[in-house]
Parts: structure tokens; sequence; C-alpha cells
DNA sequence: CATTAGAAT
DNA sequence: GGATTCTAATG
């Protein structure tokens, strides 16, 4: 008898090493084993309106703006109705149909629409943070110990969800032969083959059909069983919604974010597709490439014209090198993987929001002073209500400059600082805003006014009260379980970061130590904004001499300066103790942003010496912003 | 800092 | 298609 050929060793194997495993639990983009959904809120302005009137599924109804319709829901479609129809055609085409107008005067329109947006958002948190929450045996409770998913915010409607840690610990729980090997050194060992031959896929998921050379007859791999267990978890998270808050959504699971994407689009309403490692060629391969994230514009237009077509399946057959000739190299790289399925972009969670804008395009211009300050009023109202969601209050983030942009045959924008010693709200807002406007009227060729914007931006992070930083220099576990009950949402992994953290920590325990309010190490603000009614040992006086100088109403006897960072006013002689605090605040906020973009990734030239540049006074602009910027474009 | 472009929903 | 929102590049 003839030896066996060379397959013969590897058949009882898996394609995946205990390495590839190992990394799901930290959602690290670089396994093929990671588990990502995209869910997409089905016509979402339309399920607000029929929650909120208690419209039956099968009405047809659809948001109207103007003359026109802005969504449109399911039960209408089959009438041919969509978003390019006028509302008159609308009720042409089906008579019954319920045309829910949207104010004109709108603009806190959307409003009712990001309030459920974030009830839609925590529900699907709880549920995540329920799931699998049964565990029962010991050392399995200590595995999947602060195991959580990540969770981006895309829009309103949309959400990234990594769902590699929740995986993680349902593949140790289901198949405890995949724990021992965890422990061993050799982690490029590979698995053992998973034990089931045939998948238990529930009814309602839509599978992606397999690539061509692959057979529904193959016994499952890890990858399998690794999109069974994610549509499962989102098949719950669904239906929480579902049970909860009454919204359907459609959803796309699968090895990234790219794919997860295009997924959840396949099959609408309330349906969730799963995309298959094994199926990722034949499902990317009939779609136009550009309808891919990133390539829907310009970009994707110039692809097209400089190769001739826009089917992926013929843009694979152009080699690197050639794609180079056409694009930069960033671009060529990034493209050349996207279209072989191949997306390592992370799931950001807390996506913290650059800038906050307000804005009115004006059909008939506006002609006055008072018609504008009447927008400006509803811009000031429409940012502050955001700036709330996203923390002033607890002073967790704050804008630093308020922007007016105006329109009239050219644009013009002003801004100035926000001053920092004062508490935002929204007539502080307006007033800014007012002194903007005027600036840009006192220039004349101001009306008629055709757009007008009001945004916020250059957020600094102020870190409610000592959690944020003090969590992340803690590593690891010790780190998950504090962060458990106050930011469920941030999912802190330093591992991978580890050999670049080690020095900055250092750097940053050390500055933080310096201050003389030796008061249990919080680097918060020296004159602490926040009225924080935690009773702390030593500070009544600190918060005393904090509201007098930012009240400025007992300041004329101690000699002051202005820090020209935040404007707020100190006492001269603790000017050189502030100045280091921004530093030591500007290396922490830098540096919990590269642990969110490298983590995983190459590590990244750090800026040489923040100390050097936090010195500048100037501007208001320290050591801040420079840094994350060369990664910021195409991760992968 | 101001302006403009690009992308997405 | 229009309006709105956000981000990045550029001078």
């Amino acid at each position: 008898m003839p030896p066996d050929p060379p397959t013969s060793p590897d058949v009882k194997l898996s394609r995946y090493t205990y390495r590839q495993l190992q990394l799901l639990r930290q959602g690290s983009t670089a396994t093929p084993l990671r588990a990502i959904a995209h869910i997409d809120l089905d016509a979402f302005y339309a399920q607000c309106e029929m929650v909120r009137l208690g419209t039956p599924r099968d009405t047809p109804l659809a948001v109207r703006q103007w003359d026109s319709l802005i969504a449109v829901n399911y039960a209408a479609r089959p009438s041919g109705i969509n978003r390019m129809v006028t509302a008159a055609e609308a009720r042409k085409l089906c008579p019954n149909i319920v045309l829910q107008h949207n104010i004109k005067t709108d603009k806190v329109s959307l409003d009712p629409y990001r309030a459920e947006s974030r009830k839609i958002l925590k529900t699907m948190k709880e549920s995540l943070d329920q799931w699998g929450a049964d565990a029962t045996e010991v050392e399995l409770q200590r595995q999947m110990q602060g195991l959580s998913a990540g969770l981006e915010k895309a829009s309103i409607d949309e959400v990234f969800i990594d769902l590699s840690p929740l995986v993680f610990g349902a593949l140790l729980q289901r198949y405890p032969e995949l724990r021992a090997g965890l422990q061993d050194e050799n982690r490029d060992a590979e698995l053992p083959r998973p034990p089931t031959t045939a998948l238990p896929w529930n009814h309602e998921d839509c599978l992606v059909d397999l690539d061509l050379q692959e057979s529904e007859e193959d016994d499952p791999d890890w990858d399998d069983i690794v999109m069974l267990l994610g549509a499962e978890i989102v098949r719950s998270v669904r239906n929480a919604v579902w049970e909860k808050l009454n919204y359907t959504c459609s959803a796309g699971i699968a090895r990234n974010k790219m794919l997860a994407k295009l997924g959840s689009s396949c099959n609408k309403p309330n349906k969730q597709t799963v995309v298959r490692n094994r199926a990722v060629q034949h499902f990317l391969g009939g779609y136009k490439f550009t309808q891919i994230r990133m390539l829907g514009g310009k970009l994707g237009d110039q692809i097209t014209a400089f190769f001739g077509t826009e089917q992926v399946s013929e843009l694979l057959n152009v080699p690197l090198e050639q794609l180079r000739t056409r694009l930069d190299d960033h671009t060529a790289t990034w493209l050349y993987a996207i279209i072989r399925g191949d997306d390592r972009s992370e799931v950001n969670p807390r996506t913290q929001i650059k800038s906050m804008l307000s804005a009115k395009s004006f059909r008939p211009s506006i002609e006055s002073m008072d018609q504008a300050e009447k927008w400006l009023h509803i811009f000031a109202a429409d940012i502050y209500g955001r700036l709330v969601e996203d923390g002033v209050l607890e002073n967790r983030r704050r804008p630093r400059v308020i922007t007016l942009h105006h329109r009239t045959a050219q644009s013009r924008s002003r801004q100035i600082p926000i001053p920092a010693s004062n508490a935002i709200d929204e007539n502080m807002l307006f007033d800014l805003a007012r002194n903007l406007l005027r600036q840009v009227v006192a220039e004349g060729q101001t009306w008629p006014c055709s757009n007008l914007s009001l945004s916020v931006g250059s957020f600094e992070d102020g870190v409610g009260k000592n959690k944020a930083i003090e969590g992340f220099l803690v590593r690891g576990d010790q780190a998950k379980s504090l962060d458990q009950l106050t930011t469920p949402r941030e999912t802190i992994e330093p591992p991978p970061a580890e050999k670049k953290r080690k020095v900055d920590d250092g750097d940053i325990k050390r500055f933080f130590a310096m201050p003389s309010h030796a008061d249990s190490s919080t680097p918060d603000e020296p004159e602490s904004r926040t009225l924080q009614p935690e009773p702390e040992p030593a500070s009544p006086t600190k918060i005393l001499t904090g509201e007098a100088s930012s009240d400025g109403q007992f300041e004329s006897t101690v000699p002051q300066f202005i820090c020209s960072r935040c404007s707020k006013s100190f006492p001269e002689h603790d000017k050189a103790e502030h100045d280091d605090w921004h530093f030591a605040k500007d290396l922490a906020i830098q540096d919990r942003q590269d642990a969110r973009n490298t983590q995983n990734n190459q590590p990244l030239p750090r800026t040489s010496s923040p100390r050097a540049s936090s010195v500048r006074g100037r501007g208001g602009r320290g050591g801040r912003g420079k840094p994350e910027k060369g990664q910021r474009r195409l991760a992968f």
C-alpha cells in the first residue's frame, strides 16, 4: 500500500492556529477568525415615526420633507415608492400611504431620531453585555472576565460591532478542547478540527453562497463556527431591539467591517446575512467596487476611468504594480487588499466626535440680522443639546473653539475660542455666535445670505473626574473590571501596544506625581470645573479657590496669569505647575489615541518631544493634534 | 485661521 | 437629488 499523500497529517487539524484564536480575545484586526457585525436600522426615520404613531408594520408610511420623501418604509416599497418620488406621486401610487410631514422649520427635527438612535444603541450594548453572562464554571468565568464587544456608531442608524471577544468566550465555553492549547508555548500550532460536521444554522440566517471551489459538504473549520456564533449573538441583539423598542434592523456578519457592511444590505428588511470566509470571493466578485466604502465618490470614479471597469471581478485581474501606476502607493495597496476582502480597519469604540455642526441653507436667501439671529438660536440649541449628550455637563469633553460659516456669493468663516472659564450653555453659544456674525457683517457683503452654519470643535478631554486616565494606566484585566461600572462602552485592551506604552506610562506617572496637590494622584483640573459632590479629603479649599477664580470676582489681590491654552487664570506662582499639568494631560490624551489607533497595527513614530511644544505659548494648541495624523487615513 | 473638497446618509 | 453632517487637505 502506497504511503498517504502529504496531506494526511493535516487532516485532523484546522487551518487556524492558537495564536489566531487567542487574538480574538482582544479584538485584534490581524486574525482571520475575526467576527464583525454591521447593523442597520430598516428605513430608520420611517420606523421612528411608526413607533411614535403606533403604526402597524404593514401600513405604508413615508417621511416627507418638502415635496420629496426622505424615508420610505418597507410596506410602501412594493407600490414602487422610493425616495425619489414626490409626495403627490406617492399618494397616487399608494392612496392609503401615511405621509408623515417633517415640519419645515426643522433643525430640531432630527433630534427625536437621534434620541431613538441613542436608545437603540443602549439596548444593543445591554444585550451584548448580557450575552454569555450565564457561564457557570469558575475557570470560565475567569477567562471571560471583561470580554466585551466593541461598538462603533457609524451613523444615526448604523453600528459596527466587534464580536470577536464574545465569540472567543463562547468558543472556549462550548469547545473545552480549545482551552488547553492556549497555555502552551507553541502558539503557532494548528488548532484541532471542530468536532462538528454539519453546522446548525438558524433558518432565518441568510448565508451567502460559497466560492465555486468550496462545498457545503466540506467539514467546517473554526472560521465557520465563528460566523455561526457571531450570527447567534447578532440575532439576540436584534431580538432585544425588537422586543424592547419595536425596531427591526438588518445585519451583516463577516470577517471585517467592509464585508459586514455589504452583507447587511443584502437582505432587507429584518434579516441577517452571513458572509463566511469561504464565500468572500464569490460574494465580492459580484459587486461593483463603487459599492465599497470610500469608493463611492470621486476616487471610485477615477479608478473606474483608469481601469475601464467598475466590477470587482475585473479589477482583480489588475496586478498591484499596475494599480500603482495610476494611484499613490497607499491607495493602491489599500485597493488591492480591499477588493480581495482584506480589510483590517478596526471597530472604533467610543467614536470621539471631532466637531459638531449645525447648518441651514436658505432657499430664498435671508436678508437681515434678525432672521440670521433666529437661526443662530436654533443652531446654539441644537449644538448645546448634542454637547450635553457628549458629556459637557459631566465635564468629560468640551469644545475649545466655535466657528460661524456664512455664505453669500463667496463663503466666509470666523472662529473664536470658547472661554474655558465659563460653563457652556445655550446662551453662551448664542452670544459667541452672534459676535462672530457681527464680525462677518462688519465686513459687508452680508446679504442676501444663502447659507449659515455654526460649529464647535477642537474638543479637549475633560476627563470627568480621573476615571479615564487612571483606568487607562491600569493595564489588562484590572482596567476592564474597573471600566465595567462607569464606562461600559470603552474597551481597553493594551497588550499589543505594550512595548511603546511602557515608556510613556513612566512619563505620565512621573508628571502626574509632580503637582503639589498631592491629593489622590488625580490629574484633574487644577481648579476643578465640576462641582463634584464627592467629598474629597484634602480639597474643600481647592474647590473654593477654583470657583472664586472662575467667577472672576475675588481675583484682585494675588497676581494672576491667564493660561493661553485653557484661558483660565491662576496665581502667578502656579504657572509652571499648570504648564506641567497641560503637558501631562496632552501626553495622556495622545497616548490613549495611540493605543486605540495602534493596537494591532504597526507602531507609529511618536513625535519627538511633546515637552517642547507644550511650552509654546500662543495659539492654545500645544502637544495635541499632530501625532495621530499620519495613520489616520486608511488603516490596514 | 480660513477656505475648500470629499464622502456618507 | 438636496440637505445635513463630519473629516481632511491646503495655503
